[in-house]
DNA sequence: TGTACATCAGTGAACGCGCGTTCACTGATGTAC
DNA sequence: TGTACATCAGTGAACGCGCGTTCACTGATGTAC
């Protein structure tokens, strides 16, 4: 809520889109989805609401905008945890618990871009990060990871970390596991395990095919 | 929308109350959550909206027994299959496939119960929901499957089930996985190995632990 | 160097909308006398 | 058997609210002459 902003310079009127944007963030990041209105946003930046119109024709664009923002970072995160990991399981496994983190650091803004309407560039940033999965899957396989399809792969893994974030989300406020941390790892773990072994044969669970794996 | 309704007799006011929540039932499956309104259900069941008040005090009380109807058809279905199944893995693998399938086949009835806000009486359904699938779990631990903590794995499940669930209900419309059926299994059998093998042993995903299991 | 003017970042007040909810009322029906 | 009355299922109109969005306006600032 800054009080009395002082009103951009004559070329500079884009620089309150920036900080439009940057409240956006910090009000879904406390509040929720639901907190996100056109309203709130313009008394957070200290502009009454019709300022925004300057900068987004409506609030799906800035809705869009603030979801492409989140994408970035998450991206970043991403890329940034398995540089310098030669072991291509470990640094898919190290890939997992890198985006659960993400997912539980900011619940609000995955939520919203996982959940939230499809636009067509929504659509475009959930295939570049299934894309980054199979990619990392793909790299397991070409150092002699049995599997037969690195996309079936990447959707499996995908659903078992998304499904983490999801649960953990949910129930974080009941501190439903008594350790998040150590939950998030085993939890990638797991999805890294059950893909991998799952795509590799595939056995319809059973007593026999637990007891005797591989 | 039934037209002119006729109204109940003197005794039988409770009679609306079941049809005004098989109406919400209809709107749900069809609209989604934002179409779960007090209006849209008095009109659609042919009734003014403060007859509604008449059977519950608010709206949140009409969701909330929306609610617990998804619970107690989630539960009948995932006690429906189970029986007859001897082997305990089997079990519990086809306790994940209908568990899943019902996600898929009730998508925003699922998405409500799972990610509405929470009221004591949703967190007593998850947890039930949540003790169902441990249950499971310990009944294969009974069968002698090596698992350190029935509860862990159990956490670890429901994660994978319900990611593929999610992440099955948001990409449908795009036709993402080419047969949802059989991903529908796949998954399952992925969460029930990655859950049981992870729990087992807990190895830090690598190479050399992919190549050499168990 | 001074002044008229176009430009541009924002304001203030209002719009229509759908929502949950309230309140005074109605009209049929079973019951007491 | 007939009638007054209490009960009960619903109606009709309206309330206040927050929302996205629009429109006419303002006032500072750079620029042309």
């Amino acid at each position: 809520m800054t009080r009395s902003r002082v009103r951009a310079a004559k070329g500079q009127g884009g620089l309150l889109r920036e900080q439009l944007l940057d409240v956006a963030d910090r009000l879904l990041e406390e509040g929720g989805a639901d907190a996100l209105t056109i309203r709130a946003v313009a008394t957070s930046a200290g502009v009454t609401p019709p300022a925004v119109y300057l900068h987004f024709a409506s609030k799906r664009e800035l809705v869009h905008a603030t979801c492409l923002r989140v994408w970035s970072s998450l991206f970043a995160e991403l890329e940034a945890v398995s540089r310098g990991v030669p072991d291509p399981v470990t640094a898919l496994y190290e890939t997992c618990v890198a985006y659960i983190a993400f997912g539980l650091r900011h619940p609000s803004p995955y939520r919203l871009v996982m959940d939230g309407e499809a636009t067509e560039a929504s659509r475009q940033n959930e295939d570049a990060c299934f894309r980054y999965f199979r990619d990392k899957v793909a790299a397991c396989v070409d150092a002699g990871v049995p599997v037969e399809s690195a996309t079936e792969t990447a959707r499996l893994l995908c659903a078992g970390v998304h499904g983490a974030v999801c649960l953990l989300i949910h129930q974080e406020r009941d501190a439903w596991p008594p350790d998040t941390a150590s939950y998030a790892t085993r939890a990638a773990s797991s999805a890294v395990h059950g893909a991998l072994l799952t795509a590799a044969h595939a056995s319809r669970p059973s007593m026999a095919a637990v007891l005797r794996p591989g």
